[in-house]
DNA sequence: TCCCTTTCGGTACGTTGTACGTAAACTACG
DNA sequence: CGTAGTTTACGTACAACGTACCGAAAGGGA
């Protein structure tokens, strides 16, 4: 009974991500997204406990739109393959990514897709701290790799950016230009592999 | 000539710092660092641009920090050694740490760091696009490890927190509890082991 | 119809980053 | 020794933030 809610909490989800993706991190308060549903900044509270709870909304929103793709029958490319979709997704959201680096990820879309991840290793031979390790290093590379692409995520500050190419560090000038000649899908692809051949005894490192 | 400072630019990023490490990142504001040097607001932005600007400030702290290890005969653990030199820093100012996760890293002291493990990946048979991925790997497995690290960093949220132990990921139950049988750093450095493995050809996996 | 329950939304307070203006402290020159 | 010039310090002030509080509104059950 009572009086009718205006909007739901999904929509709440969907307005704070809409507006994270379009107008980034910054813009993500509660008066913006109050006034993105078309109402004041007090009603959000109604569906969502504060602002720690609003991004955590986000975030369980990004890792929601991941597909899971379909079970390839070599356990190394599924395992890729769920990687894979985890990193895409987050790369579609550049913005809201940053969150999931700051936050605690107990989202439950996040944890489904873990728990995806270590079910799938434990169909492998790994086990025990085999297993663990492997977890780790993937889930690692997953967050590393993104926390990399990121890099250039802000706009502006041409001011105050650090131009790698000076002549300074060298080597990290010829490994960024040996990353301009490929897709970071590629990159990624690649490193995950090289990941599962550290952890997988029976991975082969010739399709690299 | 002109009146002179009162303190210096290292002060700031020492009292930042502190300020960080015993009160976390909600402390890091314009008015805690002033008072914490006895001065207004306003004078901070004699010595730094704002905020952004301390922000980056703390996370050149941090990482000059780092102490690079004498150099071990095998390369292999020459880079295990820089990769755990560097995390353990990382882990001794878990606040400062999100800070790396969520800023992009162009500190003076992370780009020398950068280039050292780039330096040394050169120093092995790696060359091209191969020593990009084995770069990508090993920065992925540092800034994922401190990631998974951080969760249980912020405190409180005892209401909020969600329980892995419940039954709905029996998988990630049974990783976290593998993992409460180890010492962070141990896990860490099997962590890059196995990077390592599925990086450098000549790694061998036994020694895991 | 009246009441009870739930939600809406306006007001308001404390805190944040920081723009602006003025006072203060030093050097150099006459 | 004073005066001009230059650099820094710092108080005031404002917009925007998160959110506590509370009356108004809207619908269901008696």
């Amino acid at each position: 009974m009572g009086r009718p809610p205006k909007f739901s909490r999904a929509q709440v989800q969907n307005a704070a991500l809409v507006l994270v993706d379009q107008h980034g991190l910054d813009a993500l308060t509660m008066r913006n997204v109050a006034a993105e549903l078309g109402t004041g900044p007090m009603t959000l509270y109604g569906h969502v406990q504060d602002r720690a709870d609003l991004e955590a909304l986000v975030v369980d929103a990004v890792f929601s739109e991941v597909e899971i793709p379909t079970p390839a029958p070599d356990p190394a490319t599924r395992i890729e393959d769920l990687c894979v979709a985890a990193w895409k997704v987050l790369r579609r959201h550049p913005h809201a990514a940053r969150l999931t680096l700051t936050r605690r990820t107990d989202a439950p879309s996040a944890l489904r897709l873990g728990e995806l991840l270590a079910v799938e290793l434990g169909t492998t031979t790994l086990t025990g701290r085999r297993l663990l390790v492997a977890f780790r290093v993937l889930l690692s590379l997953i967050v590393g790799s993104i926390e990399s692409d990121l890099a250039p995520v802000d706009p502006g500050d041409d001011e105050r950016r650090v131009s790698v190419t000076e002549s300074d560090y060298p080597a990290l000038a010829a490994l960024s230009a040996s990353s301009a000649r490929t897709t970071p899908e590629q990159l990624f692809r690649d490193t995950v592999r090289a990941g599962l051949v550290g952890v997988l005894p029976q991975a082969s490192p010739d399709n690299i």
